[in-house]
DNA sequence: GCGCTGCCTTGATCAGGATCAAACGGACAC
DNA sequence: GTGTCCGTTTGATCCTGATCAAGGCAGCGC
């Protein structure tokens, strides 16, 4: 199991202190939040909370990928997000988690404890103003993510899922996606199909095509190089060059 | 056009008091809210914003329906939203709409500047409190919709939606839906196949179905009556009886 | 080596919903 | 009355993606 490579006892070393929950709080705040801070570590595939659990924690991702997904009855499901670095999970004033959460890759959270976290919340708006502008970045995300199921085929579907994920990777050293990008793929096809409302078949079927077409390449099944990121762009059936969301 | 039948000077006579983004302020707040605010109206089929314009305010729905769509550059759109009274429009902070909103019915908007706002709500933690509350319903409502736009046959997003419906008119009379329930469709077909990610004659042709099967009753194309609650929700294919979203 | 397991690919067929097309019916103007 | 417009219904046909089914391939334990 991974062992997080920065100091855990101090809020100053932590990958994430810029963009999480956290960030824009002052020292005082945040050595109240170290005092009810903990970390958990999940081996990808493990599931962190099922919906219906009672939930005592609020967390944020460190490190790794978390899926959060509904599902009916006879099976079918649906991923309604996927969890990033400094990405939140759990909502204040909630007692029972109504998603069930997944570790997608080897993953790190830092938790805090619900109710201490609540309290320190009514006290501090600068907690309070983060996660409203985060809740609402989330908002975004969610209705782009309506477009794509509503409206898109299997083939715009798996082309804008992939040029997020290169977007993403991008972002992460600073980036824009340029052509030549390649990166790779943490999901499943399943996992894919389940974000896509699709199935599995489907997503490979279309992941060959568009090798074939020469959009991306391949080398193993999860590491895809976009030869030109243009071209993917175009496949997705979004305005040529628009705002892309995170 | 419709004048509204509350005295737009006081917030002590409107009707979305107790659950708009306002509802927590103490009367300091609300004096302050009064300087900054007035009210429009808009006639049903009008466009409030187009994506892209320039906002200059936020506004809270005080009656009627409004409906938040996002278009592809050949024309197929995606619904993302429906606004009903008490929901807020625009988001603190971002200049540019991203999304069309339109009004489905006759609406009355109660619309605040969006600088002087933006300013009160750095002051005042009952605002960014209140609006946090909100912005976590509507991601879970968003979230529930991605479940049905993703994995639902058109069938179950059909019952789906005229299960919400009639829970929500319910809800405006502080009731449980019941067998022989009745309400209003305020939805023209075109407008529900966007909200369900459909075709307008899948709708036609679904709905038809629904009637011939006893599961609903129509008086004329509007007037829509559900003979058996618990039949109706059998048919979206959701848990039996399980938390329906507002 | 062997067989197993998990993930992925590919093929054949099916069906749900889209698309194309026509007609209906009520509201309204003239 | 007549005509037109808009939202709607219904029918015929097509096609995308689901479903059912079979194999491929890499990793791993033995």
């Amino acid at each position: 199991m991974a062992i997080p490579k920065f100091n855990t006892k101090d809020c100053g070393t932590c990958p994430i202190q810029h963009r999480a929950v956290c960030s824009h709080c002052d020292d005082d705040e945040l050595a109240e939040l170290e005092q009810i801070k903990y970390y958990r570590s999940f081996e990808a595939g493990q599931p962190v909370l099922w919906a219906g659990d009672h939930m005592e924690f609020v967390a944020s991702v460190v490190t790794g990928i978390a899926s959060l997904a509904q599902a009916m009855e006879d099976g079918r499901t649906q991923m309604v997000g996927l969890l990033l670095p400094s990405d939140f999970i759990g909502r204040p004033g909630r007692e029972i988690a109504p998603y069930n959460v997944v570790a997608v890759t080897d993953l790190v959270l830092c938790c805090f404890r619900k109710k201490p976290f609540e309290e320190l919340m009514a006290r501090t708006p600068h907690l309070s103003a983060r996660l409203l502008e985060m809740t609402l970045d989330e908002l975004d995300s969610a209705r782009e993510w309506m477009l794509l199921l509503g409206r898109k085929t299997a083939h715009e579907k798996i082309s804008s899922l992939l040029a997020i994920l290169a977007t993403r990777d991008a972002a992460l050293r600073k980036q824009k996606p340029s052509d030549g990008v390649s990166f790779n793929l943490p999901l499943t096809r399943e996992a894919m199909a389940d974000y896509l409302g699709l199935t599995l078949e489907t997503v490979s079927r279309q992941i060959s095509g568009l090798k074939k077409s020469g959009v991306i390449e391949l080398e193993g099944k999860r590491q895809v190089t976009v030869p030109d990121f243009g071209r993917l762009l175009a496949e997705t059936g979004d305005d040529t060059d628009g705002g892309m969301l995170v």
